[in-house]
DNA sequence: TACGGTGGCTAACATCATTAGCCGCCGACC
DNA sequence: GGTCGGCGGCTAATGATGTTAGCCACCGTA
């Protein structure tokens, strides 16, 4: 079952429910089966009456992340305006970005076109240039990965870093 | 035990080593205590004599790694040696860039300086601009994970957007 | 009324990191 | 030379975690 190609039960939204607050309140870490089941009130062999398991489970919060991300761009009309929702939306859902990208993607278990409906807008505000498109995407994600994990010096206007870059992309864009 | 304030055994290095091996060939899920004592022929427990846990055994791989990622990208005089150079280093080590990158950095167990040591190449390949030189390291960074994560379409030119990037990088750098 | 599906449960297992406690070997020191 | 201590193994055991197998109660329906 790909985990979307049938509406969700009742039950199953119960779960994903619970799976994606604990998602937001505790992190990645503390996203397991024993803690969703402890959230619900049963126990976590149970689960399995509902998703193959556990990865079934993350694909359907990650497949909904990707919707919710696109949907978060789809406004943008530049490359300033992508840039900005991305990472608004990135750190508003610190914990679902995470999901989302620190590990490779259940390809198998999304619904088929979600990607590159996901990836449409950033290319869509590039002018349709996919080489610029591709650029401003990966830009945009590494700077909220390092932003997410922290690893930059305390202090660093990342404010200044983005305007560095879209201005430059921004640019290129014109030409 | 810092896992570098003092030198490392004979054997600490023997351990260091499998893992390594362990983890260049097989990938960092295949990183685990166990397997890395079967490779050396005893039991995972006996690990626990010479490193305090996994984190710290990791964490010496994970120094190693920056270091030479840093050495990497010494020469690099320029945002175009350095994007080539930061790109063929993490192609060309790619199960390390994922243990160096897809988790927070066991920052209390690397050697002091060594996270500053090893950015310091990328901005003075940016002319010491600082938003620059982070805008760099993010989009490179984004890159390569972006690409050893298989998130690019089939086909996609990614030298192409490489390229896009880094010439619209240079471009400030000049300004 | 019997049936079958839905959704629980317990028991059990494999893998993994980790801790506790035991012991053999071997070199250094009296 | 004998003793002692530490280095570096080991076994046993624990606690997470994901997962499978098999049992059963409930409940709507034929």
């Amino acid at each position: 079952m790909p985990a979307e190609r049938a509406a969700l039960s009742a039950r199953q939204q119960d779960i994903v429910r619970a799976a994606r607050d604990l998602l937001t309140s505790e992190g990645v870490e503390a996203l397991t089966l024993g803690r969703v089941a402890q959230a619900l009130g049963i126990k976590p062999p149970s689960l399995y009456k509902h998703f193959g398991g556990k990865r079934e489970l993350e694909a359907v919060l990650i497949a909904e992340g990707l919707e919710a991300h696109a949907e978060a761009l789809r406004g943008a009309r530049s490359l300033t305006e992508i840039a900005a929702a991305y990472r608004r939306f990135a750190l508003a859902n610190p914990q679902l970005y995470r999901l989302m990208t620190e590990r490779p993607l259940p390809r198998d278990l999304l619904p088929p076109g979600l990607e590159e409906r996901a990836a449409a807008p950033v290319i869509h505000a590039a002018g349709g240039d996919p080489d610029l498109a591709r650029a401003t995407w990966a830009f945009a994600h590494g700077m909220v990965q390092l932003e997410l994990a922290d690893r930059f010096p305390p202090g660093a206007d990342l404010d200044a870093a983005w305007d560095t870059a879209i201005t430059a992309f921004e640019a290129r864009v014109r030409a």
